[in-house]
DNA sequence: AACTATTTATAAGA
DNA sequence: TTCTTATAAATAGTT
């Protein structure tokens, strides 16, 4: 949205990024107050500048929304019986997500490569598609392997091949939930 | 920004509201997500609709941000009053989750739809080569913006079964990626 | 801290 | 509904 098309990426230079910030904390807490007025929906956000100073929006508050939604995290059992049981799976899943991820950076990185040889639009043949088609399916294989059990393997396969690049958005192809 | 301009004000007809909000949301959430990687900065967002459900963005977590903020304002009373009705908040959070689940099953779908085209070795020119990874990247975007939502769901779920234990754990292993 | 050339978001429409 | 498009709005680089 300016005289140049950017990359969603770290702005490099502080100046910059500290000017950057600015205009779109100003933009963003402009979007969230009309959201709130247009459709009557509670917001709040919350940001730290890169000099890590905290700036805020609420509608009708911070702390209204955020107790609102922290009311809906904590969750005590109503069966003490099944405590400990639960809380060991609960560590099993902690300790097999942990292994995930870290093998999901690895794809992270795999991912980036591949990247790169798409922006640098020098695959002209057939061949080379072919090959590049190769390695993305091994990578989604292998990661779907180990994810076989969890409930949200395919999602995080999606994102082990995120190369955290900007976004483009045609998000209109986005399902929404329940409307 | 669109075929009108509007006067910013409570949108009266239910329908159009919800699809406003919808719209904006996602904007909003893109905005936030990108705030967060050109600036470094950590953002958090929550919303409740129009139908009041919750919706949340965080970089690196809404938790993660929150308690920072948290501890910023004097926050006098920490109150622990709020340990009822948990059988309806569950209930809700099951029909999130599912919901959620619904959508990643959707963006596997386009995912394949994504990898015919590669099995399919038709294309030949570098402009349609463009246009694949574009398309490509969309995608990854799409899911990138949804993953906080499950991973809140997740979190919700787990912890429903199981009271405090490890949901720290989780959320601080879970939620880092990008930077 | 204004200014615009451009890009991006989105209100309606198909 | 999902996708498209005309238009409004945000903003990157500049002054």
């Amino acid at each position: 949205m300016g005289r140049r098309k950017i990359k969603i990426e770290r702005v490099k230079d502080p100046n910059t990024r500290q000017i950057t910030f600015s205009k779109r904390r100003t933009g963003l807490f402009k979007k969230a107050n009309e959201l709130s007025i247009l459709c009557g929906a509670e917001a709040a956000i919350v940001v730290f500048s890169p000099g890590n100073n905290p700036y805020s929006f609420g509608h009708p508050g911070v702390d209204f929304v955020a107790t609102k939604y922290l009311q809906l995290e904590p969750k005590p059992s109503n069966s003490l019986e099944n405590r400990t049981s639960d809380a060991s799976k609960m560590e099993n899943l902690n300790l097999e997500l942990a292994d995930v991820l870290a093998q999901i950076r690895d794809g992270e990185k795999q991912a980036e490569a591949h990247d790169e040889i798409f922006k640098q639009n020098d695959v002209t043949k057939l061949s080379e598609l072919k090959e590049l088609r190769g390695s993305y399916k091994e990578l989604q294989d292998c990661v779907k392997l180990r994810l076989n059990d969890i409930e949200i393997s395919e999602c995080l396969m999606l994102l082990a091949q995120d190369p955290v690049v900007g976004i483009k958005a045609k998000l209109s192809k986005n399902k929404r939930r329940k409307n």
